[in-house]
DNA sequence: GCCATACTTGAGCGAATTGTTCGGGATTAT
DNA sequence: ATAATCCCGAACAATTCGCTCAAGTATGGC
């Protein structure tokens, strides 16, 4: 797994595509309108969640993007994935970080830590992101403050990349 | 938490020098040569952990670093986190990803899964990375062949990163 | 059929990050 | 003094990030 902003842009528009869902298919223009991410940009990264059949495009007027299957099954470690091309693969980077004897040190050590951090962000599906999305604006709209601000700068000021 | 290939260096390294601990400090040559990273990177990487107070360095010949603290109490995510700058800490990114009304949408999802994250990478201790490793290469001086590559490319040929 | 809508693709671009090489310092055991 | 070692900073190629621009192609509505 590999963390940075690009896999949470990702999930941030699968999760407006999934809030966003209707009679008829969102378009990439109404989520860059709302989530404020360029179009172009979600082009590449839509282009990419189609080709692993994460969603599926209807072209022409009334046209756009809807989820390829339900949000139930559809995991934000599957997401991620998709977005952050595969790389590698080759054992320890390819290059030369491996050496002790041809085998890497951390070398299944880090396949295990990754393997636990997968398991975590797999076990989250799309559908809990929906509905923790709308817990929160319903609190909000009965004028409840969501106190996000404790989530923040407290122990450590990055939030997740960027 | 941001994960990229920096912070798997930067453990790596930590982990070089718990097993390479004794008597005298351990030199960056010395883990740049175990390891195969280069002396400048180390140097760089270990400017930042002994600025965050994990490594204590001492100079002159025979000098080199040790852990400023026990090996059981030191996490994997302080380690990630002294090389993975802090940056930004201004909410969303800074920028523009955050719209809809002042709050972003999945601020606070982040924030969650982030919290997550963190908190099992600070579950493992730079301890538990030594015992591991110890484990695995009695094994493989016994002759018994140790099974890496079950963990690799099945599921996600991203190993972490790289 | 025309045309507007929307997906699709590709080039390129500035900024940031990665990991490196290079060139110096400062400190201290021998 | 000399050499080992930590320290520091500049500069570099390669890659990634997120964006703009510029073309396509498919298709519903008129």
């Amino acid at each position: 797994m590999r963390l940075t902003t690009k896999g949470r842009f990702a999930v941030t528009a699968m999760l407006d595509l999934a809030l966003n869902q209707g009679a008829r298919p969102v378009t990439l223009a109404g989520i860059s309108r709302r989530q404020g991410i360029s179009l172009s940009y979600l082009e590449q990264l839509f282009g990419k969640l189609r080709r692993h059949s994460l969603v599926d495009s209807v072209r022409g007027p009334g046209g756009g993007y809807t989820l390829a299957k339900q949000a139930e099954s559809m995991s934000v470690a599957e997401i991620i994935i998709a977005v952050d091309e595969p790389i590698d693969a080759t054992q320890c980077g390819g290059k030369e970080n491996c050496r002790e004897e041809g085998r890497c040190m951390t070398h299944d050590l880090w396949a295990t830590l990754n393997e636990k951090m997968y398991d975590y962000l797999a076990s989250v599906k799309l559908s809990d992101l929906v509905e923790t999305h709308k817990r929160n604006s319903e609190a909000a709209a009965h004028g409840e403050t969501v106190d996000v601000s404790a989530l923040h700068d407290k122990r450590r000021p990055t939030v997740l990349t960027t």
